[in-house]
DNA sequence: CTCCCAAGATAGTGCAACTATCTAGTGCTG
DNA sequence: CAGCACTAGATAGTTGCACTATCTTGGGAG
């Protein structure tokens, strides 16, 4: 197909089309003539892929790039997990320190927490994994913001993470090609994350609903400060 | 203290300090003359907290100009809890629709799956809550994308999601004065998303490894693929 | 008195993600 | 075979966000 139909097709305009092939994101089309190339399903797949990355997963052109290299160069399956693990980014920056020799102990503290987490749990993970750089620095501010931090509450959290990984990766489990494997991977490691967020959400919408319903039935009739729960900010 | 004080103590620049305040952000200083203002500890704390929720939640200035509204007109402790989760953003965009017909379909069938899961889960939302509407969208893209995608997966997800809220609530539970309650809130919604998210992937990383040995012990020999540390992006 | 700093307003910068325009070439139509 | 629609590729422009710098005016302290 020509790239006026591609872009029909998948509902990206002719010019993002040209600008994701520029910067990477999309192969070329099969040239038929210096002014003419044609495209095929596996340009409108890597399309749909590339705007589930970047608007559905938050991903970056940058980071989609990325991603999507690792994907291309599937090899072997497990090693093109871990690439594309590597390559999704995670959204933790510091924070501006305004004490030098302060950060440092907080770091350190951070480091030791984490450290200590990893062995808790008996995780395997590369001493250069990204990961565990970003989870020191979240640790670091969460140490610092929250008076009621306590490390065992990680642990709590890391229990569940496993039992998340768990089920991820039983979703990958079922393929064998690795192509289809790692295209399925980037599917499950990057959608999921929003997914799963969302479900947080309607969970704890869930529980406050239940805490306010509780707590109206515990105090008798007073006028109970009925949920505002609705639509409260949004806007 | 003086602005520029503000500023050493926290490591914000003052033109910063000033775009925040301008933003709604951060509210005035008390004004000791036309030309000087007065800032205090609670100035510094509210730095961190934006700080916090810009680096490390990666909120844009607008959700978190949402969510210290919200904080601040903290009344009472769950309709605070509602409206600081419904301005917290999660990243789903609608992504091009090609076929405005197909498209209706899938976002039926996205709906339908969606209040499926809710009832299953003997879920308590608003019909009008931002989450229902986000999680139809990622739905429906992983409809489109997972060609093993099953609806019952996303059961086995939303039980986790619902342990993981129960750890929030628990964190806030200890918390009395709605305002401090809220702050920690906030802290606890926004801040321990990026956190679950790098676990699961320590987690997804810790698997796969042990999948790696477990393959190369089955497999005989055969060099097992080191995860590549890409160099991951961070927009 | 005078120099440094503060407040507030306004304008400018840098980056990311597109989007539009331009040039030159090509294929199909009549 | 003339002519128009369409294409590739290059380059430039636009938009939005998050700052950052500059400028003006007015105190305050030594």
């Amino acid at each position: 197909m020509k790239i006026s139909e591609l872009s029909r097709r998948t509902g990206v305009p002719v010019a993002s089309i040209k600008y994701f092939r520029r910067e990477g994101l999309l192969p070329a089309g099969r040239a038929t003539a210096a002014t003419l190339a044609e495209y095929g399903d596996e340009h409108v797949q890597r399309l749909r892929l590339i705007k589930a990355l970047t608007a559905l997963g938050g991903l970056s052109i940058a980071a989609t790039r990325e991603v999507l290299a690792a994907l291309d160069r599937a090899d072997t399956i497990d090693g093109t997990l871990g690439a594309i693990s590597y390559a999704l980014p995670v959204p933790v920056a510091e924070s501006p320190a305004a004490d030098a020799g302060e950060d440092a102990r907080a770091a350190a503290a951070a480091d030791a927490d984490v450290a200590e987490l990893v062995a808790a749990m008996d995780w395997q993970v590369s001493d250069v994994s990204p990961h565990v750089r970003g989870l020191a620095t979240a640790v670091k501010e969460l140490r610092r913001l929250d008076p009621h931090y306590r490390p065992d509450r990680l642990v709590a959290y890391a229990g569940l993470a496993r039992d998340i990984a768990r089920l991820d990766l039983e979703r990958a489990a079922a393929i064998d090609d690795p192509a289809a494997l790692a295209e399925q991977a980037v599917i499950v490691f990057a959608l999921s994350a929003p997914v799963l967020e969302l479900l947080r959400r309607l969970a704890q919408e869930d529980l406050v609903r239940r805490r306010i319903a509780r707590d109206a039935a515990a105090d008798g009739a007073d006028g109970a400060p009925e949920p505002a729960a609705g639509g409260a900010a949004a806007p």
